[in-house]
DNA sequence: GTGTGTGCAAAAGGTTTGCAAGAAA
DNA sequence: TTTCTTGCAAACCTTTTGCACACAC
């Protein structure tokens, strides 16, 4: 349970004016045990006081450039967020359109054995995509 | 080199009429020994003849149903193709939002300790991204 | 001829932008 | 009072759809 306190702090120490917008938005993200994945879409909708798309957009945004959320990408329709922001990898299941998460442990070391001169490697993702079992 | 007669008969053994547009959209995609990665907006460029955007995204489609073309997730701004269809992952390089192969070879097998139940899993995809070396 | 494919324009869906009004510092 | 943020609508971009015409068989 985190306090409206910590939140108004954690937007300060970024640099973030604590709106009230803003600070409901965190209170959805953030206020929970568990992290989740939500599209913009989702969290209009989750969000109970209307706040203007245009700011759901801005703060998500805001929000992950300063690391408190990281996009997955899936596909080209949506784009999807997850508030779990440690390393780790993803199912997606088609058939729910749901990610699920693979924690890093749930998946062997990834070994790149290519190198590209110039370049280094700013991070890798694994996505299993999966589907229902019966056909 | 491929000859205008291959296409007609892939085309047609996979139920698929072999109309001008089509056959256009073959050859600028495999008439080459070299694979390669591309949007909708850049074929579109690439084929001098005009063809219209829809048949252009109707074809690509047809194609990847088909199985002649990989759809690859980048991030959700476009939708990304590649001519190449055997199992391998990606570099995507940030600074030129290129795409890079990296052959099935040069990534360890991933192996997925978690399972789903009643799920099994559809394709395993490594996106690693890469940036500018030095700053 | 019959059924499929094409082209165009319009519509849709997600996202961004410009700007005036409002809130935080 | 200065600067940042919000809200709204319009703009944007990619993708899809509807429908008349054209083409493959």
């Amino acid at each position: 349970m985190h306090l409206k306190t910590d939140f108004i702090e954690k937007l300060r120490n970024s640099g973030l004016r604590p709106t009230k917008q803003r600070l409901k938005i965190c209170d959805v993200l953030f206020n929970t045990d568990k992290t989740f994945h939500f599209t913009i879409n989702d969290l209009s909708k989750i969000i109970r006081e209307k706040i203007s798309l245009a700011t759901v957009y801005n703060t998500v945004h805001a929000f992950e450039k300063k690391g408190y959320l990281k996009e997955i990408a899936i596909n080209s329709s949506q784009s999807y967020f997850d508030t779990n922001t440690s390393i780790h990898h993803h199912f997606f299941d088609e058939e729910k359109k749901k990610l699920i998460d693979l924690e890093n442990d749930d998946v062997d070391p990834i070994k790149i054995k290519k190198i590209i001169p110039g370049k280094k490697i700013k991070s890798i993702e694994v996505l299993v995509k999966v589907d229902s079992d019966n056909q």
